[in-house]
DNA sequence: CGCCTAAGACTACGGGTGTAGTCCATCTCG
DNA sequence: CGAGATGGACTACACCCGTAGTCTTAGGCG
């Protein structure tokens, strides 16, 4: 199930709040989106014809759940581009973005972190 | 310039050997891809087209050099990356990574080399 | 010298994507 | 109650992408 940008967007909009109208979904894009509703329902449409999001009926419109998980579809999505971009390797990614934006220190930190627990 | 998936598999190969023509191409990805050499071509010419690549004559044929600098687009494609699906925070990026496919101990051992430079 | 082949140029085509517009039914407010 | 707003369903449309096919021309080989 590929998902394009827009529609992660919408989906990332699902995953903070799920069970909501599509139009509070416009709503909460429209910081950054500047996307009318009607863009915005065809993605939900959209993610909902893909099996990442799923409805519920409330009168007569409908509720948008996330139907796939946050946590497993960025672990996928993080392994698909590194191994299209950086051959599979994970430091080399880092190193770059060391590079060409700085980390924040609680990247480090938290990184520091990381790597002490995979030690043990 | 946005580069596609199919169209960074060629660039990678201009990086590797610059200044190769398209049916060497063709033949460095033999293996990968199983794709004709009208395939690789088009390719070729989309990344020329998009200013990613350039030519120079060689009789009647093309030697192929990439047009963009391997380091800044690859830093680019993971600051974009980390952005659209980490909200541009690069440790949770490498704990998914962590999780779903395990790091190698070469890619642990990297990356502590780099924080301790950064952290310096 | 003529023909096959290989190079590039141009064309194709179905599916995905970004970004909506239209149609119709229903809810709501005056 | 009637009209406008709002919801979903369906439709649109240009551009990108993967994956080639065709056309034309120029060398290379017999």
């Amino acid at each position: 199930m590929k998902i394009s940008a827009a529609e992660l967007e919408v989906l990332s909009v699902l995953w903070e709040q799920p069970g909501i109208a599509a139009s509070d979904v416009h709503e909460a894009l429209a910081n950054d989106k500047d996307w009318t509703s009607r863009t915005v329902k065809t993605l939900l449409s959209r993610l909902v014809e893909k099996g990442a999001a799923s409805t519920q009926e409330d009168g007569r419109r409908y509720l948008y759940f996330p139907a796939i998980d946050e946590e497993s579809y960025k672990a996928k999505a993080a392994g698909q581009f590194i191994d299209r971009v950086f051959s599979g390797r994970a430091a080399p990614l880092v190193a770059y973005l060391a590079d060409s934006r700085g980390l924040t220190s609680q990247d480090i930190e938290d990184l520091e972190k990381l790597l002490g627990d995979l030690k043990k």
